[in-house]
DNA sequence: GCCAACGTTGGC
DNA sequence: GCCAACGTTGGC
């Protein structure tokens, strides 16, 4: 099997929150209008493990989404330019883990959050992924730990 | 192809 | 609610 990726996706909980997306089970993520964004969406594929961050209210990470099925066109999109996935639950943080956490923390000095603070899909190192695992105190559930 | 204006995001 | 950062748009 192809190595996992690590992503973090980012969205306001009024929007769409973790929580939204556990009752849910899966959803499309969609309204991406940003170049950058765009092209990490297009470079994710099923398997592949993102951060979820809730940006405005909440600051911070809040679980693990797993991507369902990799890119193709977003449909809410005006042209057929923009890309969209589809991502299902994994986990939630037992501990969220705040921004104010991630500046504190030396390790994460280069995490996208810090440096890209508005970059809505950015990818993530292994071990900047596995290291905010640790901050909020939650390990994979078996199923979902790949390699 | 440059750059100013504008709109949006997101932390505070 | 303000404002800084920054990406995109559009005029030249």
């Amino acid at each position: 099997m192809v190595k996992t990726q690590y992503w973090l996706i980012k969205s306001e909980p009024s929007v769409y929150a973790y929580a939204q997306l556990e009752r849910d089970g899966q959803t499309e993520w969609t309204g991406v209008r940003n170049f950058e964004a765009r092209n990490n969406l297009r470079a994710m594929k099923a398997g592949d493990l993102c951060l979820y961050y809730h940006s405005n209210e909440g600051k911070a990470v809040v679980g693990v989404a797993q991507v369902l099925t990799g890119a193709g066109p977003d449909p809410t999109a005006p042209s057929e330019d923009w890309a969209s996935v589809s991502v299902g639950p994994v986990v939630a943080l037992n501990t969220p883990v705040a921004l104010a956490t991630l500046k504190k923390t030396p390790a994460l000095k280069d995490f996208p959050l810090i440096t890209r603070g508005r970059l809505s899909v950015a990818a993530v190192t292994a071990k900047h992924f596995k290291l905010i695992l640790k901050l909020g105190e939650t390990m994979l559930p078996n199923p979902a730990q790949s390699s």
